[in-house]
Parts: C-alpha cells; structure tokens; sequence
DNA sequence: TTAATAATGAACACATTGTTGATTAGTCCC
DNA sequence: GGGACTAATCAACAATGTGTTCATTATTAA
C-alpha cells in the first residue's frame, strides 16, 4: 500500500471539508455553493482550502472517487462468492449478493448519496455509478448470455439494466427509503429475470 | 391561446441566445460558460441578455421546459391512438408509437439533447424526462396492471421502467445513433413485455 | 526538543455578475 | 410614410467570488 502516514492536521482539515460539502450540498445544491461557504462551516481558513484542492470541482470529484472506489472493492470481494451460481439467485428468491452490500452502503452514506443523486446532484456520478453497475453485471452475468439468442444488442441491455437499477436507487432515496436493502435487492433481482411486464402482471405467464 | 404578437427583435435575439448555448454547451459544459461567453457568441450586448433572462440558470430551465411541453403535447396527440390496445404492440412486434415520436425528436434536437442528458448535463432536466416517460406509461399501461398481480410495489416498477429508458436514450445519444428511432423503439419494447434476463436468453423460456 | 510543515490572516489582481441611465435603432400600426 | 413604442446598445458601477502570495503562528512527527 502506497500510505504513507498522513499528517493528522491534514486528514481532520479535509474531513471538516468535507463535512462541510455535504451540508451545504443539502442546503443550497452544489452550485450555490462557494469556496467561503465551505471553509465557513468548516471552521477553516479559505486559504488552507487550495492547500487541498485545485477548486470545488476537484472536490467533489475526489470525494466522489472516494465512494466509486469503496464500491468498486465491494464487488471485488464478493466476486467470487457469486461466480458459481448466477440464475440460481433467482430461483431462490435471493437476491444478487454485491446488491444488498450496496444499498447498505448507500443506507450508510444517505444524506450524501441523496444530494449527489439528487436534481441538483452530479449526472457525471450517476455515470460512475452506472458503470459500477454494468462492471458487476459483465462479472456475473455476461457469461450466461446466450449470444445467439440474444434479441437486444448487448450494449443495450447493459445500458437498460444499470440505467434502472440507478433509477430505484434514486427512488429509494427520495422516497422515504422505507424498504430494506434485501428488499430492494429482491426488486432488481426480479424485474432483472422477470421483466417489468411480467412483474406487474401486465403479460400472461 | 395567449400569443399577443411578440416583437421580431425578441424572437431574434432569443433565438440567437439559445443556439449560442447549444454551441457553447458542446465546448465546454454548462458550468463552464458565462453571459459574456453567451452574448459573444450570439454577437449580442451582455446587457441584452438581462433583458431576457434573471441569469444562465434562468436561460437553460426555460430552453428546457420548451421541450418538456413539446414532449408532453406530442404524448397528449397520440393519446388516443394508443389507449385501444396496450399489448397488442408487442404481440404484433411493433412499438409503443410514443417511443417513435420520442426518438424521432430526440434525433432533431440531437446535439442539445447530448449535452444536456450527457456527464455534463442537468440532472433535473434527466428528472423531467423521467417524469415524461412516467406520465406516458401510466396513461397506455398502469390500466392493465393487475393490482393483485404485482411482485413489486407500482412506483418501483415505473422508476425502474422511466430510468431505463432514459438510460438507453442516453446510450444511444453517447454512441453513434446508429440504430432508428423505429428500432430503438423496438428494443425498449422488448424489454418491457420480456424483461432484460429473457432478451439475453438468461431466463430458459 | 527540534526541524518540518500545515494552518492562519491579510492582501492582491482578476474575472464575472447584475444593474443603471442615456442613446441609438428597429418595429408596429395607423 | 410618419410617429409612438420599445428593444438593443454602450459604458460604467459596485458587489461578489476566485485563486495566489507571503510573512507569521501553531501543530506534528521523530
């Protein structure tokens, strides 16, 4: 590991930073933000900022880093735990195993997750996002594909599916976030096997 | 209708703003551009663009709810069309008509739509075309749903569906648009009435 | 304890914003 | 075509935020 160790002043100043971001994200969405207003709440000099930072965006984009590589080492470890079997989720009714890690991640993480994901959040996460997403489709699933039967180029499909796991993902979280990530989980799961139509009755089985 | 004759200098000059916006969106993103970037571009005084516009903000919300009405009059036109038979669409291999309209106009607008739907884009304006979507789907489909049938709650089920179009329509605006509005259309189609897992032969059928 | 370095405070030039008031130019309509 | 409106122009303004600097103070690692 290439850590080094890091001075203390600089870990608790971009923590408070930080901090910072996400209250303000909440408070007035990440354009109203200025650099005053965050070394403001943060209890920091405005100079003691471009110590860290080249401006706002860069913040945002490591902190978002930060989460897309926390994710990224989720899928990693439960590779491969959900190699063996992948339909077999299903027929279980249980859920593909790195979605429940996620949302519990995501649980841990609401007040952020919610501003970023957000209508005033960042479209170039919910890319990141996507990807993760489709990376973790391509690990699990891709190999099952049976290429010939296919009825959708496969880019599609990739495209449709992580697109509307973000889109429950949002929901949830504007929501009252009353479902637990198993429950969550078992919704993709289904609507990934069964199809939206099949899954609210619309086409006969 | 309240459309008092407006004055041709306003029609100009509006027009004029909102190509140079489309321009500059492609250069450089939203965020990167300010009025006085607009106005040269447009070849126009800063202070015109005052008399138009609170601020940049004020200039992107109404070019996009422009298109969000266009949207929901070309949904309202087809209404009718649509509401005699829901699944039949399927069984005859032939699209939603909604989605044809959708992406036949997505396709004239093509560079806006890219940018403004893209990494650097807005993501309320991604909400909106959610929200279309939604509107649509409830009209020509939530009629048919099987209240008692349903595997997962209603409002999951469209936030899944709106997302994953909007995801597609993402993919097809970032690749080549290679594929039609017709063969996109089908493709969505496909995945409503057969699920992602049935469409890349996952599922045995 | 000491040498290193992070944080502070104040100041700086610079860019962008949104507004104002006087003037010029284009449009509408009789 | 002429006169009344009003949109567009130009220049200037204060206000706000940006990113950088430099000397000084405070905290940390060893």
């Amino acid at each position: 590991m290439s850590e080094q160790t890091i001075d203390r002043r600089i870990i608790r100043t971009k923590r408070m930073i930080r901090d910072a971001l996400t209250v303000l994200m909440e408070e007035k969405g990440f354009e109203g933000i200025t650099v005053a207003d965050l070394t403001a709440k943060a209890d920091i000099n405005r100079g003691t900022f471009y110590l860290h930072y080249r401006d706002k965006y860069d913040l945002l984009e490591q902190s978002e880093n930060e989460i897309i590589q926390k994710l990224n080492k989720l899928a990693v470890e439960l590779q491969n735990l959900s190699a063996d079997d992948a339909i077999s989720f299903f027929d279980q009714n249980k859920p593909v195993p790195f979605l429940v890690n996620l949302f519990e991640y995501l649980l841990e993480n609401k007040s952020f997750m919610k501003v970023i994901l957000g209508p005033k959040g960042d479209p170039s996460f919910q890319a990141k996002i996507k990807e993760v997403m489709k990376k973790n489709l391509q690990q699990n699933l891709s190999i099952r594909f049976k290429k010939e039967k296919m009825l959708v180029p496969e880019d599609y499909v990739f495209a449709y599916v992580s697109s509307a796991h973000l889109g429950v993902i949002q929901h949830w979280l504007e929501s009252e976030m009353k479902e637990s990530p198993l429950e969550l989980s078992l919704i993709l799961t289904k609507m990934l096997f069964l199809g939206p139509g099949q899954v609210a009755g619309l086409v006969r089985t």
